[in-house]
DNA sequence: TTAGGGTTAG
């Protein structure tokens, strides 16, 4: 009898995986609950394969309450159960609770393998550790497990995130030596790496070893070097790398073209911005929202809002929903265009249509209210505000120098010096030179060391 | 199970 039993369990793992497979949970489920009404036993596959399509799918909690079910039904987690979990709770970057996981694991005596402590080093580095990072790493040599290639590469990457580009390239070398054979992700990471550590030439070298190797650079490596270009104002190699993403079919979607307008918008040069939409919109790749957000931002720099909300209509024509960003744009467009009190209002439509992300659009009233001298509303809306970043304090601190109340701008630099907010050089600057400028010398002279202070302090 | 990732504010 318990033969037809064994075979009937692995039939339900088969159709059970299939329905994850297709990405319909909700069938899986039910298929689960007619095995049971039929007398077939789950057993620790048919629950693993259950977690892991949740944690795809629908997320760490729902995947979390598995477990439970699994463990009524008498069935022992094992370590793929463990690794699934790691793996969803490190995606959804709930890191802490990665952490709990791992050591919950091991309080029930289940042991740890090399795919556990990959998920572990990228969660710890995630976390801004490296040295326990380099600790998990140190341990699985000495526990004579196997690394993968996903363990190195989660290392260098992981070092190269912390700012520790240098031990990256060590240990990239040190592996070579050793006959580690880098994937052409490893070379991703290492040229992303280098790119952000402004390492140009080493990261040009990278390139050319990446090439070398006999792999060809993917659109990854392309994105990667071109956002490096942006970023250091080399803006004709920029563009000239998107050229060549688009002879190479690398641009199959919008993220090549509005990574550079982006970038290019942002840096004031507008018409070559509108020469990379144009050129998306010629290669028959179909707008989507992204596309444009970037042509709303494009209108509103030119000081075109009319022609940016025009958009909207496009938008929606296509059955589209505008999203946080769309508004956000419209909101600082309108504030731009000296319409603060239309701003606000578009504020306030976010808010009645459920958009509860607001806080770059509140960021935008509040600058367009102290910019257009009504620093007294600024203030109000300011201390009304629950969520607040740097950008926020920033803002204030500025436009309360505009306004000639340096006193109060001294005041608010000086709380966010003692609660480590980042502060603007430029609005730190603004506050000490017009403390100056109003006679107030020695209030200045306090400031300015007591801002070196807080930079000891916080380092 | 590891890489880049487009669009918004100071």
């Amino acid at each position: 009898m318990a033969a037809p039993a064994r075979l009937s369990t692995r039939l339900l793992n088969i159709c059970i995986s299939s329905f994850c497979k297709a990405h319909q949970v909700a069938k899986a489920e039910s298929v689960y609950v007619d095995g049971i009404r039929l007398g077939v036993l789950p057993d620790v596959v048919t629950f693993n394969t259950l977690i892991s399509a949740y944690t795809r799918f629908d997320g760490f909690d729902s995947a979390y309450s598995v477990l439970y079910r699994m463990e009524k039904a008498g069935v022992s987690p094992d370590v793929v159960t463990y690794n699934s979990l790691l793996a969803g709770a490190a995606r959804e970057r709930e890191l802490s609770k990665t952490l709990h996981l791992f050591d919950e694991m091991r309080q029930r005596g289940i042991v740890p393998d090399v795919w556990s402590y990959n998920t572990l080093m990228h969660c710890l580095f995630r976390l801004g550790n490296p040295d326990e990072a380099n600790r998990v790493f140190k341990d699985i040599i000495s526990q004579g497990l196997e690394p993968h290639t996903a363990t190195f590469n989660i290392m260098i990457n992981g070092l190269c995130k912390n700012g520790c580009t240098a031990n990256a390239l060590m240990l990239f070398r040190n592996l070579k030596r050793h006959g580690f054979v880098p994937r052409l992700v490893t070379y991703n990471i290492l040229i992303d790496g280098l790119c952000k550590a402004r390492r140009l030439a080493a990261a040009r070298r990278m390139l050319m070893e990446l090439k070398s190797s006999g792999y060809t650079p993917n659109a990854v490596t392309y994105t990667t070097v071109m956002k490096c270009c942006f970023r250091s104002k080399k803006f004709e190699q920029g563009i000239e790398i998107l050229q060549e993403m688009m002879s190479n079919g690398y641009t199959f979607d919008g993220f090549g073209y509005c990574t550079a307008a982006g970038a290019l918008i942002k840096s004031g040069r507008r018409n070559d911005a509108f020469e990379c939409m144009e050129k998306m919109e010629r290669s028959g790749i179909g707008p989507d929202i992204v596309y444009y957000n970037t042509l709303m931002n494009y209108y509103c720099k030119e000081g075109k809002v009319g022609a940016a909300f025009e958009l909207v209509g496009e938008i929606q024509s296509r059955g589209w929903k505008c999203d946080e960003y769309t508004h956000t744009i419209l909101v600082d467009g309108l504030c731009k265009a000296g319409k603060v009190k239309d701003a606000q209002g578009h504020l306030q439509y976010m808010n009645d249509i459920g958009l509860s992300s607001d806080l770059v659009a509140r960021n935008c009233v509040v600058d367009g209210l102290g910019k257009s001298g009504k620093i007294g509303l600024a203030m109000k809306m300011f201390k009304s505000m629950k969520l607040k970043d740097s950008c926020t304090y920033s803002s204030m601190v500025h436009n309360l120098c505009k306004a000639g109340r340096y006193r109060t701008a001294s005041k608010l630099l000086l709380s966010c010096l003692k609660s480590g907010i980042k502060i603007l050089p430029s609005a730190r600057s603004a506050v000490i030179n017009g403390l100056r400028s109003c006679g107030l010398q020695r209030e200045a002279k306090t400031l300015k060391s007591k801002i070196k202070l807080a930079r000891v302090l916080h380092h």
